[in-house]
RNA sequence: GGCCCAUUCGUCUAUCGGUUAGGACGUCAGAUUUUCAUUCUGAAAAGAGGAGUUCGACUCUCCUAUGGGCUACCA
C-alpha cells in the first residue's frame, strides 16, 4: 500500500494565522485529490512558546474550515502519540542511533564558549570543538551530569542537492550547512530533528511547508540519509505577504482566521480566497467549493513569488457567498450584529434588504447606522445632480410628501410605492427626483439597504412621518 | 556579510520562444432599473534594468537592482 499521506503540524504558540491556514488546505487538498490521508500533528517541542488555548484554536479552525484530519491527537491513529512533546523517548532513541552512527555527537559547549565564535560578520558557526572529544570524555561529562545537546556532523564538503515541486532541483553546498541542534539539553528535540524523525514514522509522503525552510532542507536530508530513509516529497509554499514587504503577521491585528470570522467573513469564502493566494486552478474560474477545490487541484498551479493579501477581493468573494445564503439562514448570522440597534424594526425585512448589499456582516452596523442615528446629517445629501434633487427642492415638495404619506392607510412598499409615484406625477416631478428625497429625508443617508419606500416600511409609520417634519424644519432653518 | 528563493497591470494571476500580453478584484466612464444597491457594456492599467542565445524572448543563460527567507538549545 503505497498510499499518499501527508500532514498539517502547527505549534500551538497562538492563533490560526491564515498563511498556516493555507498550507495546512494545501496538504489537505492534496491528500484528498489523491486518496490519501490527511494527518494531524502538534509541534509542540518549544516549552517556552506554548501559548493556552492555542490547541484549542487548531482544532476550532479546522473544523470551522471543514479540514477533517484522519489522524490526529483527538481521534488517534496508527502513529500514535500525536503531540510531540509525548513522544521524546522516541526523539532520543533515533538521536543515540545517530551518535552511534557518527552522524551526531554531544555537545558540551556552553552559551559563553557558543558566543565566542561569532565570525566578522555577526554570525555564528559551531566549530565541532566537541566531535573531537573521546568516548571515554564523553561518558565522563555525561556521568557527571553536564548539561549537553545532540548535535547533527553535516559532512564539510559535497554538495546536497534536492528537488521541491514547486521550487525545482536547488543545490546548497555542505560547507554553507550548520551542525543543528537535534536534542535539546532539556531533553526536548528541535523542530529540525523532529520533524524528519515524526514525517518518517508517520509515513508523510508528501512535505507542505513555508518556503522558510527551504534552506534547511538539505540538512534534513542528511538526517534522512543517514538513517536510510526514504526522502519525502516537498511542497514548499510561497509567503502570503500584508504588503510588498512584510509577512502576515500575529503581531499586525487581523491576519488570523478567527479575526476575519469576527468581522464577518464567512469561512468557506475565506479558505476558497485563500486557495487562490499563490495557487492558480488553470481556468477562469474563482469561486469553488471546497469539493471543487479538491477536484481541481494540483501541485503545478502553485506559484513561486509570494502574494499580498487583498482584503477588498476578499470582501468580494465572500459578497458572492453572501447573496448564495438562504435567507433564513443569513437572517441567523446577522442577527447578533442587530443587538446593538435600539430603534425597533423589523429586522426580518432588514436581513431581506442587506443581504444582497454588503460583503462581510461587519458592514451591518454602518448600512444600518441610520435606524438610531439620525440626526444632524449634513443637508448637501439632498443636492445629487445624477437624481436632479436639491435641498431647495426638498423643502418645496416634502410638505406634499408627508401630507401623502400621513394618508396612506396601507403601510407596505407597494402602497407606499405607489403612493409617491402618483405624487411624483402630480408634481411633475421624475420618480427619482423625489424619491431620492424621500430616502435621505428618512435617513439622513447616502447609501442605504433599499429605496425610499423600503426605508419607509421599515421604519414604520411613526418614525417615517417624525423625520420627515425633522428634515423639513432643518431644511426651513437653513433656506429660510 | 554569506547562502537560498523570487520579480507580468495598484492587487491576485494566465502566457511554458512567435499573442493586439488574457482574466479577476479595485478604479473610472456610460447603459439598464420601482427609488438605494445590483446587473450590463466599455476604458485606463503590466513583463525591474542591462548583456547575451535565437530569424524571433515576458518566456532560455549571465550580470545588476530590488524584495523576501535562512544564518537560534524558534518553528
Amino acid at each position: 500500500m503505497n498510499s499518499i499521506r501527508t500532514r498539517f503540524a502547527p505549534s500551538p504558540t497562538g492563533f490560526m494565522h491564515i498563511g498556516n491556514l493555507r498550507t495546512a488546505l494545501y496538504a489537505y487538498l492534496f491528500a484528498k485529490k489523491n486518496g490519501g490521508q490527511f494527518i494531524l500533528r502538534i509541534e509542540d517541542t518549544d516549552q517556552e512558546r506554548l501559548v493556552d488555548d492555542a490547541v484549542k484554536a487548531i482544532y476550532s479552525t479546522l473544523k470551522l474550515a471543514n479540514l477533517r484530519h484522519d489522524e490526529g491527537p483527538d481521534i488517534g491513529g496508527p502513529c500514535k502519540p500525536y503531540v510531540q512533546s509525548e513522544r521524546k523517548d522516541i526523539y532520543k532513541k533515533y538521536a543515540d542511533e545517530l551518535v552511534s552512527a557518527s552522524h551526531a555527537y554531544y555537545c558540551f559547549c556552553t552559551k559563553e564558549r557558543l558566543d565566542t565564535l561569532v565570525d566578522g560578520t555577526g554570525n555564528r558557526r559551531y566549530d565541532k570543538r566537541c566531535l573531537h572529544l573521546s568516548p571515554k570524555e564523553v561518558q565522563e561529562k555525561l556521568d557527571a551530569g553536564t548539561p549537553c545537546v545532540i548535535r547533527q556532523n553535516v559532512p564539510s564538503e559535497g554538495v546536497t542537492t534536492f528537488s521541491d515541486m514547486v521550487y525545482g532541483k536547488i543545490s546548497i553546498e555542505n560547507k554553507e550547512l550548520h551542525d543543528n541542534v537535534l536534542l535539546k539539553s532539556d531533553g526536548f528535540p528541535t523542530y529540525n530533528f523532529a520533524n524528519v524523525v515524526d514525517d518518517h514514522l508517520m509515513g508523510i509522503t508528501h512535505v507542505f511547508r513555508g518556503m522558510e525552510y527551504l534552506s534547511s532542507t538539505p540538512n534534513y536530508n542528511l538526517l534522512y540519509e543517514a538513517f536510510g530513509w526514504t526522502i519525502p516529497q516537498y511542497v514548499h509554499l510561497p509567503h502570503i505577504m500584508r504588503d510588498k514587504h512584510h509577512k502576515l503577521s500575529k503581531r499586525h491585528g487581523d491576519a488570523n482566521f478567527e479575526d476575519f470570522l469576527d468581522k464577518g467573513f464567512l469561512p468557506e469564502a475565506i479558505l476558497n480566497y485563500v486557495a487562490l493566494l499563490g495557487w492558480n486552478p488553470k481556468t477562469e474560474v474563482e469561486k469553488f467549493s471546497l469539493s471543487e477545490l479538491v477536484e481541481a487541484f494540483d501541485v503545478s498551479g502553485i506559484s513561486k513569488a509570494s502574494a499580498v493579501f487583498d482584503e477588498v477581493k476578499l470582501r468580494w468573494l465572500n459578497s458572492q457567498y453572501l447573496k448564495e445564503l438562504s435567507p433564513q439562514r443569513f437572517h441567523d448570522l446577522a442577527l447578533p450584529r442587530y443587538r446593538s440597534i435600539s430603534t425597533p424594526v423589523n429586522v426580518n425585512l432588514l436581513s431581506t434588504l442587506i443581504q444582497p448589499r454588503i460583503s462581510a456582516l461587519s458592514d451591518i452596523p454602518e448600512v444600518a447606522g441610520f435606524v438610531d442615528c439620525f440626526d444632524g446629517y449634513s443637508l448637501e445629501m439632498f443636492d445629487n445632480k445624477n437624481a436632479k434633487s436639491s435641498a431647495q427642492l426638498a423643502k418645496e415638495v416634502l410638505p406634499a410628501v408627508i401630507d401623502t404619506l400621513e394618508n396612506a392607510d396601507t403601510w407596505s412598499n407597494d402602497a407606499l410605492f405607489g403612493a409617491l409615484e402618483q405624487l411624483t406625477a402630480q408634481l411633475n416631478l421624475k420618480k427619482k427626483q423625489l424619491l431620492w428625497i424621500v430616502r435621505i429625508a428618512i435617513t439622513g443617508q447616502l447609501s442605504t439597504p433599499g429605496g425610499a419606500s423600503e426605508m419607509c416600511v421599515l421604519i414604520g409609520k411613526e418614525l417615517t412621518l417624525k423625520r420627515l417634519k425633522q428634515s423639513l424644519s432643518r431644511l426651513c432653518a437653513l433656506c429660510g
